[in-house]
DNA sequence: AAAATCGTAGCACGGTCGTGCTATAAAAGC
DNA sequence: GCTTTTATAGCACGACCGTGCTACGATTTT
């Protein structure tokens, strides 16, 4: 065998680089010549590891709903079955929020995929994962606020997707603040849950 | 002078085609040659009237800002004052979401549109047009309803986005019922309104 | 030492794109 | 009738794209 590189670690590396073009200039730029220039490589070495430039945008999609599940899933192993409601609730969704740099470029890769997944049905495969995967978290977090409304769950889950997509693309009037704000209007006039009245401030 | 043609026709047919297109392939599909082939014109016609693609493409999104502006401006004059506050809310939130064939499609073209506008800054300006007006509908919609939180108006007009976007991605999961659903959710517990109970099967 | 394997790199081809430029026919003005 | 203007059309160029293919060290295996 050649070299002591880990293969998996390339590819990873490879993919982060798909990530960083896509936020930059969004997927139209994620050309096989850009990646490779973003990840320091020929253009040669990156088709090694990924045979065509649609498998490297697929494996790119994929990753991208592994770290939101991640993301969850660690939001969760954090928790204390003691944990405040209101606090806990606002955690969950805020992993689908672009609150902080790291989540913006995030987000924005997400619009980037899921626009074009309308017209991608092996896109639009990962894009469904990803909606029914909120819909799962949504209705979770509403059962533990004592609310089992189906359409309550979709409510929240288009909020959250609604939110994403404002302050992604309009950053300068959508602030995290404002976010903040508005998930604590929807959380506080649930219906069944605590009216929040404890938290004014967030 | 030539031909008998109302040039601004032409030009509409051809905005026309491109909507088509972007709509069946996403925006990427929306060459100049793709373009001309679905207005059925050769691509030196179509840049007779649009000088480069990208001017094209501009005139594209700013017709689809109009398009909003005037169905929102039709529906209201079509209303009384003493229509049921309720229904009305109903029909202008609806005119930004696919519940039909036609808003589906326009609907399409609004989510290429405004990811393309998250890299191209004078897609982003109207992108940015199109936000601050559904914001300000949705805070006037929300004045008649007695609700003056400002917070409340973006909290609408996210739900909105976020519900146009998951019909468009997952028609097949939010069916125009369930987005009937989740509005008249989100109006119904609104805390100034009245609680829509006199309409509980829309 | 020889062979097989793998990471890296690059060339070259066919295809598509936007665009500069030119050509032609028809209608309007003189 | 001649010129001007406009609509329509097409060619050709350079740029960029994905991809098939080959080459060449480096490293492990035999």
């Amino acid at each position: 065998m050649p070299k002591v590189v880990d293969p998996e670690q390339r590819r990873r590396d490879i993919v982060d680089a798909v990530f960083r073009v896509v936020a930059r200039g969004g997927i139209q730029q994620a050309t096989l010549r850009n990646v490779a220039a973003e990840a320091d490589l020929a253009i040669g070495s990156v088709r090694h590891y990924f045979a065509s430039h649609r498998e490297l945008l697929m494996a790119a999609a994929r990753e991208m709903v592994r770290r939101v599940d991640v993301r969850v899933a660690a939001q969760r192993e954090r928790r204390d079955p003691g944990d405040d409601l209101y606090l806990v609730a606002q955690e969950v969704a805020g992993q689908f929020l672009p609150l902080d740099a790291a989540r913006a470029d995030e987000t924005a890769v997400w619009l980037d995929f899921i626009a074009a997944a309308r017209t991608d049905p092996a896109l639009g495969e990962i894009a469904a994962e990803l909606h029914d995967g909120l819909r799962a978290v949504t209705g979770r977090l509403l059962h533990r606020l004592g609310v089992d409304d189906p359409v309550a769950a979709e409510h929240l889950a288009a909020l959250l997707d609604g939110l994403a997509l404002g302050a992604t693309l309009h950053p300068d009037r959508l602030s995290p603040d404002t976010i903040r704000a508005v998930l604590h209007l929807h959380l506080t006039q649930l219906p069944g849950a605590a009216d929040g009245s404890e938290h004014p401030e967030i």
